[in-house]
DNA sequence: TTGAAAGCGCTACCAG
DNA sequence: CTGGTAGCGCTTTCAA
């Protein structure tokens, strides 16, 4: 097993010093900014770098103990839709501040080695990394922010004020019979475990969110109401089923995720309701399948782009030894669509 | 701006080896696996890495001239299902053939510096860049592999043939008048660039595909049936306006992709038509919403994930100095689900 | 089978 | 302002 040489620009800064007839030193001062160089010998630098094709080699960089400028994310699953947008704000960041993002997808089993990414970037930012196996700390940059996730520094959605909104919006329409489809009832706790920490849980925000809306309208929380799902579009088709085949159905369905209230809508339409005249259906996450779906789905939006931007921004800031205030929970949008309009037999 | 330390795993090749009172060379020889090392040394030393929770430096490594054992996946938009899709097969075989594999979004104005990954990787993947702005050689590793790109080794899926098995389902079905909306016209070529290179073409491929399906069929391929959109949803309605509102409209649809395919059903519903009752559509690529969508998309499979599978397979043999065979187009698959039917008129 | 020497290309540190 | 001197942690090459 015989390599091919890897070629890649053979020039050194050794090369450029000779070329421009300074010191390396120079050469290396002049390309990392500092401002102690001549204006006539940084020109004849500059030319010198540009003529021999010259490029750093960022590793030999890090190893001698410079800044990367190299900001890793990691995360499970880059093919769902949270993770990307994330990643797409996060780039955006990433290039207006001038460092470069790559990547890194955590299959399964964590047989792949972090280690080379871990140490080559200044900063790691975590993507829904799963509730289990997390990683020893050693095995991550010193600088790390999460979205949505564990760590020091979590940036998190406000999932209770959009649960709000979703249901004000019902509310407002003149719903009173409001059902709701939650997500997994126990996420990401073991059955034998006892409940590890107080830990901050999407579905969890989301139904109490339902809960206060109701009682702070007056109405009564009926458990006949409440189903859940695993947030998949199966599991909102049998929520909906359960919800809507009872004598006295619920006008509006929050449903805790898009996935879920598409299979709401579908299977409402199949029972013989039709979207929204007889039943009302909001959803939670603003999908791109919400938008595109008919009649396209009311939704809440996630500012998960935003987040992104603002995760890469903090973790900048920290790389560079400033402080970034922690945002608190970010606000997000209803969007309202297609999915709801008032009830045909007002309360 | 001072820098914090980055602290990462202190220990050092030389720390091991004095650990385990031999020569750092005979712990590097351990560490790659050399079969030049005693037993109960290599064990000595395994027992000293262990014991010193040493990890390697891959800076270092690759400074000094050793192998990554990465790969690079070079992309734009994470955020469209087709690159995602791709990065997950891809994900998958690094992941057995015992490689890292990263992801670098191409944005925009290439002002990000691909130096970095370029070269500390021993490959790179290239996914669907943008057709303007290339690369010049020297900016990517020495293996490149790209799907549904330009380059040496290009990957591609039969959109020929895939075009036919959709046509083919609908002229099982009896339709006998079909329309057609095509992808970009001229897709990726600059108005004063005189048609560049005789490029591969997905929106031509599948084009061609339409008409000689019509032609063996013994049918008529009628201008009027034949409408261009640009991917987009919005223009596949457009699109399927004009085609649905003529006076003797056509009983099927085959559309260049599935979100104008989507689009296209929706506008047939605003018109009047029943999907598939009124009129069949069969889309292409088979996107999430393929699935999600109601009815549910019948469309064209194309093995996004395998491609990115073989990608990193030939990659890899590339890498070690083999040299794997070009696989041919890779083969589509129809997936029939709800928005075809036989015409209600047979012909 | 093992180890000493010599860098890989760069940046910190301190001298000129 | 500029440049020498030392490494960063590893892997080559070649002796022992």
């Amino acid at each position: 097993m015989t390599l091919p040489p890897q070629d890649t620009s053979p020039i050194t800064l050794d090369d450029v010093a000779k070329h421009a007839g300074v010191s390396p030193m120079t050469v290396s001062n002049v390309i990392n900014g500092k401002n102690n160089v001549r204006p006539t010998t940084r020109d004849k630098v500059l030319k010198a770098i540009e003529a021999t094709g010259y490029r750093v080699n960022p590793m030999a960089r890090a190893l001698a103990g410079g800044r990367s400028r190299l900001i890793s994310v990691f995360t499970p699953q880059l093919n769902k839709p949270y993770a990307s947008e994330v990643v797409q704000g996060a780039a955006r960041a990433a290039e207006t501040l001038n460092y470069d993002l790559v990547v890194m997808m955590l299959v399964e089993n964590n047989t792949s080695d972090l280690s080379l990414m871990t140490r080559l970037s200044s900063g790691a930012l975590l993507i829904q990394p799963s509730r289990e196996g997390r990683w020893k700390h050693t095995d991550l940059p010193a600088q790390v922010v999460s979205v949505d996730g564990p760590g020091d520094r979590p940036l998190t959605v406000d999932n209770y004020g959009g649960a709000r909104q979703a249901m004000q919006h019902l509310l407002n329409l003149g719903h009173t019979r409001i059902g709701f489809i939650s997500g997994l009832k126990d996420e990401g706790r073991q059955p034998d475990q006892p409940s590890p920490a107080p830990e901050r849980n999407d579905a969890d925000e989301r139904h109490r969110g339902y809960l206060d809306s109701l009682q702070d309208a007056g109405l009564l929380v009926q458990e006949k109401y409440i189903q859940h799902g695993d947030y998949t579009k199966r599991s909102g088709e049998e929520a909906a089923r359960a919800l809507l085949s009872q004598p006295h159905p619920p006008t509006a369905l929050f449903v805790s995720g898009d996935q879920m209230a598409l299979g709401a809508i579908h299977m409402a339409q199949d029972l013989g309701f039709r979207v929204p005249q007889d039943v009302s259906i909001v959803g939670f996450d603003d999908l791109p399948i919400a938008a595109a779906s008919r009649p396209a789905l009311t939704t809440v939006h996630q500012p998960l782009q935003r987040m992104g931007e603002v995760a890469v921004q903090m973790l900048v800031a920290l790389i560079e030894g400033h402080t970034p205030e922690q945002p608190g929970p970010f606000p997000t949008e209803l969007v309202v669509r297609e999915s709801t309009a008032p009830p045909q037999t007002p309360a």
